[in-house]
DNA sequence: AATATATCTGAACAATCCTTCAGTTAGGAA
DNA sequence: TTCCTAACTGAAGGATTGTTCAGATATATT
């Protein structure tokens, strides 16, 4: 009967609120265990039941956190985009305002430093995304991202810049495009990986430095 | 049984040669169903039934031409990839050589008309892509893409470049990362695609302006 | 026209998977 | 200890889907 996917999964929230201490470890186990479900061999899907199994509960116990299986697997996405943020919130703009290039240093070592923290993890994390039907990144976490970015760019000493919504929109976009491209080559040898930090860099400061309004240099 | 998806499809090629005339249309017929079934209302997923029903033959038939659903899913993309092969290909390095930039011009230019041709397929591709189970780019297609990208950057009057390989490689990837990325925001309105084309060439750009051995200038 | 071959059909099969719920176990309060 | 409730269990239900194959139909060949 079911022919179509929901467009707007109903509930994404987790179903209860843990009040007992046992009940936020359990959360933590079945995101964990989504990711080593992945990473198992012979690329075995994450399953409702597969992943309670790894996680060490029933498929029961899963379906008491999480509505459905694509809440799930959302939860775990949003769980790495706010990483994200959070490395992202952490560059230093406390002091005086720095020349852009090293700005685009930080934020493609930051950008990059929790894509590889679990290079494993990083790989099952691109398969979720596969297999979230409709994998429309949540306003909200996005938002965040881009104000993150733009709260470092604000912070440039010698550029400014007209658009900086749409600027810290292609400069996600491009450094998700370079890492999703560097684990995808994976296979073809662990190099990508350790020139993926040194290319983040040079697209980042490349671009930002073509897309500002340049100012006397400090 | 079957606990894991194959790490190999067993057979990707077309299960037989069209002899006769209609059969080429048929193949033809089933790679469009799977774009219309995707693209149709409530995020229908691309099963084998649905996809035979929209070409307007039966499941038996489709089998006929490929030996499982991923096998068909993965020819579908092939195409697409196919088509921007060819589009950069098509790029005049027939002249004198130009400068850089009017040949990060012609990339991106290139680059992003063959996804804007038909957004809506475009869309539905990437969803295509995430219902492949292991979806990594099949070598000999993902090459000629990079030797065709490569063949342009030869071509420049005022730069050359040390690793030409990975040149391409980035810039490949900053441009999917960017263009999935301005589809994926479609919901937020369509001005994200008029600006695609110019963020691209701003990218291109300054990326391999940035990754050059910079010569005399011409 | 008759025969051979290519192509197509679609019901049936087998497997997988998401989700539910009635019942059980563990934790905390009185 | 006794009671209440939170947390957990896992077999069973219901639905979807990939794939096959024996027979029907269309095209080419003689």
């Amino acid at each position: 009967m079911n022919d179509t996917v929901p467009t707007v999964p109903n509930r994404l929230k987790p179903r209860k609120k843990p009040i007992q201490a046992r009940s936020g470890a359990t959360v933590e186990a079945i995101h964990e265990a989504v990711i080593q479900v992945l990473l198992g061999e012979g690329l075995t899907r994450p399953t409702t039941t597969r992943v309670a199994e790894r996680a060490g509960v029933s498929v029961g116990t899963l379906y008491q956190y999480f509505p459905n299986k694509q809440a799930l697997l959302f939860a775990v996405l949003i769980s790495h985009f706010e990483d994200m943020v959070a490395a992202i919130e952490r560059i230093d703009v406390s002091g005086p305002k720095r020349p852009l290039a090293n700005l685009a240093g930080d934020i493609a070592e930051a950008y990059v430093s929790v894509k590889l923290a679990r290079p494993d993890a990083t790989t099952a994390l691109y398969r979720v995304a596969g297999a979230i039907d409709q994998f429309r990144l949540s306003t909200d976490v996005y938002q965040r991202l881009k104000a993150a970015v733009i709260r470092v760019l604000r912070h440039a000493s010698n550029a400014s810049f007209d658009d900086l919504d749409r600027v810290a929109f292609t400069l996600l976009s491009a450094l998700a495009g370079l890492s999703r491209g560097s684990f995808g080559a994976l296979v073809s040898g662990p190099e990508v990986l350790e020139r993926l930090g040194d290319e983040a860099f040079l697209l980042c400061k490349a671009y930002l430095e073509a897309a500002c309004v340049e100012n006397r240099q400090s």
